[in-house]
DNA sequence: GTCTATAGAATGATAGAC
DNA sequence: GTCTATCATTCTATAGAC
């Protein structure tokens, strides 16, 4: 009964940290949502600080088993034809697969950013043993298949992959999501693929 | 004098609200690096939202003028043989000079970014005709831009072109920048290079 | 126009009964 | 563990003297 009481908690935390980030979340928000107390919810976290990072452990975990997954080629969207590909064309695809991954969580608002300037968030997120030893296994993962992909050139060789691995993070809190979301003029899935077109492919026009 | 003071109350807000956006300033903040007493402040600008708007409408103008000065081909940064070039790449590169010079402001910390969730402050702006104005233009300048160069191929013409005005407008509040910044491995000229190049040629390699 | 001092509201956090 | 009621702090905004 605890954990489905702390799971619901999480999961509001989540949806709320994802519409309007950390600071403009209410903790009289979220209790209203999970329907409980105020006081009540500080039985369960210690601080808005921890209520946030016990969300963001959470959607971190989630992120961290889709790449192990992948990573083992059982997830869903490998086709299974990917054994026959180089190992840098396979790095690529499972690259693109988690971006989509990501930008769908993003658009269905399971997806809680981090606020890049908030400093007490950061701190208690860096102090997390779970929250950075997830973010350290994703950034492990993620940094061999850039590097795999760089090494056949199916992504270009001449940027540093430390840029490559933070242009992929921006993308899940890039703004052009919910701008093409609020014209109303595309799907969802139009959406992530203009965002993927431009992340990988970039705004020129490829040469044929 | 007013003019001068209300000019140096406004840089103080456009310093501070690149730094840290809308709900992280204060208004005791503001005072305090103007060397003025709060209530000096609520003489100048009715509001906090009055505040940050009259410094967005400042870097409004301040980039139209810029783009102004561009299609007249008279800015800085365009080369003379630009006269020779076609249509679509002139504005091919006069999008790239724009988003250049944006990225720049943003690494000098002159750069107000809107945060794309706060709903006081975004109805401030839209009620202010000074910024609306200003926000039409840059996006018709830039429009036709982006028009002329997906008209010839140098810009990917299966991109919506309102996709590609707010993927533009998104490299104003790229955190990669910060992030690149924060690592202190490159340079702000290599960190421009580089989100330049992921933005127009994207994370893949391009075929020779 | 500038100051000091403070009102008024929002919000994070806690006390204490049950 | 949950509730109601309340505290302490922070912040926007204003009153009133000079």
């Amino acid at each position: 009964m605890l954990v489905a009481r702390e799971q619901a908690i999480t999961d509001s935390v989540n949806r709320l940290l994802s519409e309007k980030g950390f600071d403009a979340m209410t903790v009289d928000e979220v209790a209203a949502e999970v329907g409980i107390a105020k006081a009540s919810l500080y039985k369960h976290f210690s601080s808005k600080e921890a209520l946030a990072c016990a969300a963001m452990v959470q959607a971190m975990q989630k992120a961290q088993e889709f790449l192990e997954g992948l990573k083992k080629g059982t997830a869903s969207g490998q086709s299974e034809a990917s054994q026959a590909q180089s190992m840098g064309l396979n790095a690529l695809n499972k690259l693109m697969a988690s971006t989509r991954w990501t930008l769908q969580l993003k658009l269905m608002g399971q997806m809680p950013t981090l606020p890049s300037h908030n400093s007490t968030l950061r701190a208690t997120l860096m102090a997390s043993r779970p929250y950075m030893d997830g973010l350290m296994r994703v950034a492990d993962i993620l940094g061999e298949w850039i590097l795999q992909a760089q090494k056949e050139g199916f992504l270009n060789p001449g940027l540093p992959p430390i840029a490559v691995l933070y242009t992929l993070y921006a993308r899940a809190c890039d703004p052009v999501l919910e701008f093409l979301k609020m014209s109303e003029q595309h799907s969802d899935e139009e959406i992530i693929d203009i965002v993927m077109t431009t992340c990988f492919a970039g705004l020129n026009a490829r040469p044929v």
